[in-house]
DNA sequence: CCTAACAAGACTTTTTTTATCCTTTTAGGG
DNA sequence: CCCTAAAAGGATAAAAAAAGTCTTGTTAGG
């Protein structure tokens, strides 16, 4: 349980790559899908998705790309995570008030609520500079 | 992400009603079930699990039923859920040597670990005891 | 030996994940 | 202005996992 998909997998990997590279260097889909393993038209729907959100930055035609949105230290894993496999939900009762049907008195809710910090948290606190070794 | 599934849910509540019984109360799956809310051929599948690894008691026959395996205070949520989820395994790669492909140099390895460390502890750190509110 | 209950395995349905394809939009260059 | 390069977006397909059902077997009590 509790297991990355594979195109969390493969989202991490895609912006890891392009943290790595040098900045202003625009890349195409094609280079990262090829240098890190993933189907093309699989990672284009990833990077659709970062780019929606502003963590990536696309140029299309000739000569164009992708670069990252910001500085990789100030972005986080958590936000490469969420981007692709949406927010972190142990368990749908820790999502808000009435989603929980197990009354009021929901025990296992504190705990799935320390979890969801707990993970975020350690996602939150890990930037592409520390994943991309800059 | 990271949710657990219906059948983990299942389980939780599953097993802590049973802890919420007298002591040595033998309970019927069929009232379990309908207790909790769930599926009774569905239920039986997890209860089947749990009993092989000792976590409940079964008896088969007229008077049969279940009831815990060990006292509450003895039973983790941790040892629940991962008897029907199996190991919690943020990424592939924090299984062992050779399962992440992406190399010796994986920068993100550690931050599974971490998330793994951390989610375990979590639910370590609360019993069937604490859940059942005795 | 009849009935109550759980055990086990096969099977089906539904949902989610993982992809692929095709068309559209945007941009650059001759 | 047209051609080509590249990403965007939508629809669809295939595969895998989750969720649930059914049938048969086993064990035990009366």
């Amino acid at each position: 349980m509790m297991e990355l998909t594979r195109k969390g997998e493969y989202a991490i990997r895609g912006i890891v790559y392009l943290a790595a590279q040098p900045v202003d260097r625009v890349c195409l889909l094609s280079d990262i899908a090829a240098a890190v393993d993933v189907p093309a038209t699989f990672l284009a729907k990833i990077f659709q998705q970062f780019s929606k959100i502003g963590l990536v930055k696309s140029y299309r035609g000739t000569g164009g790309g992708f670069l990252l949105g910001r500085v990789p230290e100030k972005i986080t894993l958590l936000e490469v995570v969420e981007a692709v496999e949406g927010p972190i939900i142990p368990n749908r009762c820790v999502v808000g008030a009435g989603e929980c049907a197990r009354d009021v008195s929901c025990t296992v809710h504190p705990v799935w609520k320390k979890v969801q910090e707990q993970v975020r948290a350690a996602l939150e606190g890990v930037t592409l500079k520390d994943l991309a070794g800059g």
